[in-house]
Order: C-alpha cells, then structure tokens, then sequence
DNA sequence: AGCCAGGACTGAG
DNA sequence: CTCAGTCATGGC
C-alpha cells in the first residue's frame, strides 16, 4: 500500500522525470560541491568548479597540493571562500588520512561513516548526507530547507520545528530503503522547489510559498 | 536595492 | 539547548 510521501514521490517524477544526481564528474567533485554549496546556489557553485578544473585541481592530489590563496581566489564566486577554503582542506586532509580508495564510503556501516564525517569541521549533516548519498549510493535521505519547506505546506506542519533527524528518519519509515529513490526524491524536491519560486506567486495550487512570502 | 541560495559553526543566554 | 550572528558572491 502506498503512504502520502510515495504519492508525493510518484507526482514529482511524473511531472519532472528522472534527474540522475548528482550532477558531478567524480566522486572528489562530488564532495567539492557538496561543500562549496552551502547555503550557495548551484549556479555560483558550478562557476567555482568551473574554475578549479580550469586549474586541473579536480582531483585530490593536486587540490592537496595548491596553494590555499589560489584556491581561495578560484571559489570566489561560490562565495563564503575563506571558510569553504578551510572546509576542503579539512575534508582532503580526512581523505589523505584515509587512504584506502573510498573504501571505508563504503564498507563501513553508515552510520559509523556518517559519524566520522561529522568529526570533520564544516561538515554537517546536510553535506555529509549528501556526499553518502550521491557520492557513494549509500542509502540516506538528504534533508535540506525545501524539504522542511515544502512538506509543512503539504500537510506535515510538524516539520517546521522538527530537527534534521527527525526528519530524516520520518522519510525512511516511509519509503523502501533504496538509495537511487532517495537521490531522486531529493532531487525533485529541489527542482520542484525551484521552478515553483521561478514563477511567483502562485503558492494555493502549488502547495508552497517562496521564501520571501513564507513565514518561516 | 534588497533578498535569497541545495549550511555549519560559534558564542551567548 | 535554542538561537542570532557570521561568513560572501551573483542573480533576479
């Protein structure tokens, strides 16, 4: 039988179709933009990744290697970069202690993985979610602000106060445990989200408020 | 001209 | 533990 959140799931696809997230060359990329795109639009993100590639610093050795000004200078336009400057660093520096092909991303049980992502400074539960799951198809529902948005307005009200994990546990009673479901629903909810406050307002039909007319 | 974006950390109370 | 302040650029 099927619960509200795979109604919801079926709607989205139908109406926007497969994504296939994330959209990223490598996994290294992968973690770069999960980074670079905290509380960042994915447009600024691209033209810092843009930047790096131009570089040949898209890979681990090289981004470990550079100088941290350049870098700093390259995400410029994904905007926060002396902090996300150090959040890379940081995360490479994870990486580089932890050599061993990506093998832990996937042999260790995920919540060992997610917890030691955690430990790593300017990695919170958003980004570390996110580069489990797109990163390494490891099955967890990435939860962000259009997701808490968007459901309180399509009858879960509850989530306006409930905390990430709460959330996040909430989804994957409801659905099967398949990480190539959560990368879509995710990411249809992001798209639905932002075509919705391309075209405002319209919000009765649409189930949902822009955010500048919502009250938080 | 503001307001916002696919957050996370810090310090205060 | 809750929460405002902080970090910064580009698009609309």
């Amino acid at each position: 039988m099927e619960n509200d959140i795979i109604k919801i799931y079926n709607e989205l696809y139908s109406q926007y179709g497969m994504q296939n997230w994330w959209p990223g060359e490598s996994q290294f990329e992968i973690i770069v933009g999960a980074i670079l795109t905290q509380n960042t639009s994915w447009n600024n993100v691209s033209k810092a990744i843009d930047n790096l590639k131009r570089h040949d610093l898209m890979d681990l050795e090289s981004f470990a290697n550079a100088d941290p000004d350049l870098i700093k200078k390259l995400i410029t336009p994904a905007g926060f970069y002396n902090i996300k400057q150090k959040r890379l660093t940081a995360f490479i520096n994870y990486l580089i202690n932890h050599k061993d092909n990506f093998n832990r991303f996937y042999q260790l049980p995920i919540a060992d993985i997610r917890k030691e992502l955690l430990s790593i400074n300017g990695i919170g539960k958003e980004t570390a979610d996110s580069i489990l799951l797109y990163g390494f198809e490891r099955p967890i529902f990435v939860i962000d602000a259009y997701t808490k948005r968007l459901f309180s307005r399509l009858g879960f009200s509850w989530m306006k106060k409930a905390t990430y994990d709460e959330i996040q546990q909430f989804f994957m009673d409801n659905l099967p445990l398949d990480s190539k479901l959560f990368n879509e629903y995710h990411a249809l909810i992001v798209v639905h989200c932002k075509a919705l406050c391309k075209k405002k307002p319209l919000c009765s039909e649409c189930h949902i408020t822009c955010p500048s007319q919502s009250n938080k």
